[in-house]
DNA sequence: TTAATCATGTAACACGTTACATGATTGC
DNA sequence: GCAATCATGTAACGTGTTACATGATTAA
């Protein structure tokens, strides 16, 4: 599961050169999947070797020329596969950095993780701030490429962003009332 | 943000050979990091060239020979480090393979898709009841190496694995609600 | 007698991060 | 004149996965 099938899953809506699908997965897909620009080169380079992209250069005038790729019949088939097979079961094999850090809580400054959790709930709202740009952004791309069907799943996956970042908050407050609690005690 | 830091973290708890360590993370830790066998080998190898920890070969009768790693000073120090330097923002840099699965999900089967969803609502009541088992663990742990203050921070860290997993299972079902109305509409 | 537990790893590959590199054009 | 945007990458490193390998003891 990986940046891969992200790229052909962008693909399939529309041709696309890595520098824009680089700016759709900050601009559109950062909320749930980031990469690094060179990863998105690399991985592309990796599409074209496996054959499931195809690019063609473009000139243009008075800029840099570009390769706009586009998914091939079996990149499309590979992209099926992938979402029709891969399990749920994988998707329970999460890595949670900030439930590692309070597990080991007690080893650090308490002041510090205090200060962490305070960020972190100020992060999870301004997320769900994000997710509202996104939201907007995503309507727009669903007329611009002209595929309004897609729009219902984009909003089913903002709608988990927007659950798991209250439950985030939620917990942050939590965290707040226990750590002061035996504040109070000293 | 990795294993390491998880490994230094239970070797401050108390010295452990790798096989013990690779069962507290497949028993207790799991709910949040998950790592192969092979791995946690690696990386205990890694951690002795940095000397952040240090081990003692042991003899027994009847039984392998094992090797049992204690953390050092100098791990100690990068573990508060770790603990007190990493910020929430890195936090927020996490990959949601559920939410990339939905995001492009027109392009797949349906069926398979709401197959996959109640599963992972499945997986999610099981990873609740998983989290109770833990919870036993930890407090029998808490109990065993005789640090009574560990255990607010494990329950913080429960807590929040209890709190996602409820979210993730009311998302399935305002999944399951708007996939079936166009059902209805047909 | 067969599965589980104890105990250790190696090798190859896949995926992600960080730092670096280049160079033109457009808008303030 | 300077920052932002357009457009492409390479190299080295760090982290995670998969497959394979070995061999003894203990409990059903």
């Amino acid at each position: 599961m990986s940046l891969k099938h992200g790229l052909l899953g962008l693909l399939a809506y529309s041709p696309m050169t890595g520098y824009e699908l680089d700016k759709v997965i900050k601009e559109s897909l950062s909320f749930f999947w980031n990469a690094q620009t060179s990863q998105v080169y690399r991985e592309l380079d990796t599409l074209k070797k496996k054959e499931w992209v195809s690019s063609v250069e473009v000139e243009q005038i008075g800029k840099p020329n570009k390769n706009v790729m586009s998914i091939t019949t079996i990149g499309e088939n590979e992209l099926r596969v992938w979402l029709d097979m891969h399990t749920a079961e994988d998707m329970m094999k999460f890595r949670d950095g900030m439930t590692m850090r309070v597990f080991f809580g007690s080893t650090g400054d308490k002041e510090f993780l205090l200060k962490e959790l305070i960020d972190y709930k100020r992060y999870n709202e301004q997320f769900i701030e994000r997710l509202t740009a996104v939201k907007s952004i995503l309507s727009q791309r669903a007329q611009a490429i002209n595929k309004p069907t897609e729009k219902k799943y984009w909003l089913m996956a903002i709608s988990r962003g927007h659950k798991l970042a209250i439950a985030n908050i939620e917990w942050v407050d939590e965290c707040l009332t226990v750590l002061k609690e035996d504040e109070d005690l000293k």
